[in-house]
DNA sequence: GCCAACGTTGGC
DNA sequence: GCCAACGTTGGC
């Protein structure tokens, strides 16, 4: 099993927001970045776990696990000209952009902040601590993944 | 709201 | 292919 970390701004849309979406799942759309698109198109397999982070939030952090349940599609958003992911260079028979689906597994019983994971011993690598890291889809290894869950007690 | 870091665009 | 300008991300 592979594992990865998701962003969104919760204000958009936020861990609680996915547990309420019919059966806890929902397309991950909107990814609008390469090397992101590559990680969902050709990386993400049926059972890897992420990691959801809330981004521009107070505090900022990991707020609860998902699941991959639909492997990488083509993000129809881009098609749609009243969308606000709407791309013109996206076209539905060669798209751009790919999307997968994820569905809700647990919340943490509590936020763990980005100012906590920052003195972490075993998550120096970590891609979402590196200074400038905006991916918005990144990899997770196993060893930080048990980290993380272990300082949120799950 | 500010601003540093990053990715993309487009002129040459 | 270079690189300046621009737009976006995202922490604070």
């Amino acid at each position: 099993m592979n594992y990865w970390l998701l962003k969104s701004e919760p204000e958009m849309f936020g861990y609680r927001d996915l547990e309420k979406s019919p059966k806890k799942t929902t397309y991950w759309d909107g990814v609008r970045n390469y090397q992101a698109r590559n990680t969902l198109r050709d990386l993400m397999k049926k059972g890897d776990r992420c990691f959801f982070y809330h981004s521009n939030a107070d505090p900022t952090g990991i707020a609860g696990i998902c699941e991959v349940v639909k492997e990488g599609y083509p993000d129809f958003t881009a098609f749609d000209e009243t969308h606000e992911h709407y791309d013109p260079k996206s076209k539905a028979d060669a798209p751009t952009w790919m999307m997968v689906d994820v569905k809700a597994v647990r919340a943490f019983p509590r936020v763990i902040t980005l100012a906590e994971l920052k003195g972490v011993k075993g998550l120096e690598k970590m891609v979402l601590l590196q200074r400038g890291s905006r991916l918005s889809v990144q990899p997770v290894t196993a060893r930080e993944w048990d980290i993380v869950c272990k300082l949120a007690g799950v």
